[in-house]
DNA sequence: TTGCTCCTCACGTCACGTGAGGTGGC
DNA sequence: TTGCTCCTCACGTCACGTGAGGTGGC
């Protein structure tokens, strides 16, 4: 039995992935992020497993603009898998794990095609800002090179 | 003088770009998307030139998750911009357009900027989607090809 | 003991959602 | 005239921001 170590405050990690400790703490009112560890003084204190989870619904939130809902959604079915994972070998039911594994391949192919559809929006953006661009020093050459009217 | 036509009910303009009527009742609200014009009842009537500039919003609110403060200081300058274009032969002066130019310039490359971190970090986030759909395919054959322990 | 960080209310804000109750246009 | 759409309040909600007032740990 390895001791779950508990170390980091709410100010270290906040700093850590620039948010606010209330962000973090609103995360613990929803269910979404609940520290693993308090300190005789009542102060939070987050394990590393607590971080990845954290690092894993920031990346959620800000690179697919995911209600906290939907991120719950997704971050408990992999930590079900994770939980799975753990008592692997005690693990009772073996058509358990395969019916997680599928709900997590599920998830995962949603989000990928997500993903590929916002990359292509985001390219196409990218394409008219440069046309923009284009256009904008155009103006700029026509307005600098002819002399006051 | 062409006139300016005012076509399209609230209604419409809501389900084409798919978002509520509230939504566009809250952007004029904010001023950020006024109607330029009424039914003699009342109703809102949008232009072509409205519709661009929702088309506009939007693009900038769901591709880049933009406050609706930061995208009214967007689109306010690129109005502007506009607006000098449509009085160019009368401009008073061209010191004046030299600087929206610029002006529009630096926002075009702030864009630019922020678009290519944001396409970096969505292909890293892509990868990392294709190596957990690897692992998770590794899993699901090593648990249906060993019979039950 | 002195700061700095932490704590819990609790009200404020942004970007809308959601009825309530009433008028308007093909 | 009948629906369907529009209108204006106005309160609710989500994801926090922002103090107020008090305790905790190196």
């Amino acid at each position: 039995m390895t001791e779950v170590e508990s170390t980091y405050r709410i100010g270290e990690v906040a700093e850590r992935f620039g948010v606010s400790t209330r962000t973090l703490r609103y995360y613990e009112e929803v269910g979404l992020i609940v520290p693993s560890g308090k300190s005789p003084g009542g102060s939070r204190r987050y394990s590393d497993a607590d971080i990845t989870r954290i690092e894993r619904v920031l990346e959620l939130r800000n690179v697919m603009g995911f209600e906290l809902d939907r991120i719950a959604d997704i971050v408990g079915a992999e930590n079900r898998f994770e939980d799975l994972r753990d008592e692997y070998h005690r693990s009772d039911s073996l058509e358990r794990h395969v019916e997680i594994v599928v709900e997590l391949m599920s998830i995962n192919d949603d989000l990928r095609a997500h993903v590929a559809e916002k990359l292509a929006v985001l390219e196409a953006f990218a394409h008219d800002l440069d046309a923009r661009a284009e256009r904008l020093r155009a103006v700029q050459a026509e307005l600098t090179s002819t002399p006051a009217t």
